[in-house]
DNA sequence: ACCTCTAAACGTCACCGAAG
DNA sequence: CTTCGGTGACGTTTAGAGGT
């Protein structure tokens, strides 16, 4: 499952995805400065994005790599838990299939990258406009008329393709939703009406789950590319930083 | 101008876990 | 148990690039 290879494995489809290419594509524009110089460095992802290293590299303890490894505490995690189960039985056995059967959102992992390392912005619990929104039917039924895309678009849902358009037409007005009691509804058309009703209500928000959801996808795959970014500039500063304390620890040949 | 390909975005369904 | 939200999978549509 890909959430087992995820956490057992340290593999992921999209580190699998990017990090084979990153190698060659990253490019290091402003390549890292001597040892103790403010080390500002720009990295450019495929995308074109660039990414300011600096915050990240500069650890309090220079010769000792920190590498946050969220992925291996998980492990170490799962096998901990493999050991006790033995002696604590079933509880145990249920958490393990949970952390393993179900991978957590988006969201979260993101936000458990970017608790390790600073540069990394969080993805916002909600979208602003919806805070303020109750949770009341008739309100929520309001989808956004414009949202900001990940890549800084704005979007009208307005204009919406073509096929979204032929959507069935029994579909409520936006923001209208009837409120029918269950004691209110009799005849069989009243309560086809309002499982249409119902269905129509959850195919909306679904839709709207779904783009929220494809839009922390891609904000994940985002952070995740920074982070091998800035991963593969520290490694380059580490290799650099070993061949120096060679050289200098070398013996010399008389 | 017209195809053809491809990547991106979307809607829907099915499934799962959390919460009530 | 039911409801709801999150997400993978799948099929569809759209836009843009490249070839003819």
């Amino acid at each position: 499952m890909w959430w087992h290879q995820h956490n057992l494995c340290f593999r992921h489809p999209v580190e699998e995805d990017y990090s084979g290419d990153l190698e060659e594509k990253v490019s290091i524009a402003g390549s890292g400065t001597g040892r103790g110089s403010p080390a500002v460095t720009l990295v450019q992802l495929p995308s074109g994005q660039t990414v300011h290293v600096q915050g990240v590299i500069q650890t309090p303890q220079p010769s000792v790599i920190q590498s946050p490894q969220i992925q291996t505490v998980q492990v170490a995690t799962i096998a901990e838990t493999d050991e006790s189960a033995e002696s604590e039985g079933v509880i145990d056995s249920h958490k393990r299939r949970e952390i393993l059967s179900r991978r957590p959102s988006y969201r979260k992992i993101l936000n458990e990258l970017s608790s390790d390392v600073p540069g990394v912005p969080k993805i916002e619990e909600e979208k602003s406009e919806e805070e303020g929104t109750p949770p009341n039917i008739a309100t929520m039924a309001v989808p956004t008329s414009i949202y900001q895309t990940s890549t800084g678009q704005y979007t009208a849902t307005g204009d919406m393709p073509t096929y979204q358009i032929r959507a069935p037409t029994t579909a409520l007005p936006q923001g209208v939703v009837m409120a029918a009691s269950p004691g209110s509804l009799h005849s069989p058309q009243q309560l086809a009406e309002e499982a249409t009703r119902k269905r129509e209500l959850r195919l909306m928000k679904n839709r709207e789950a779904a783009k929220e959801c494809r839009r922390r996808k891609k904000e994940y795959v985002k952070c995740l590319e920074s982070r091998v970014a800035v991963l593969e500039v520290q490694n380059k500063k580490l290799i650099e930083e070993l061949e120096t304390l060679k050289d200098i620890c070398s013996p010399k040949p008389d």
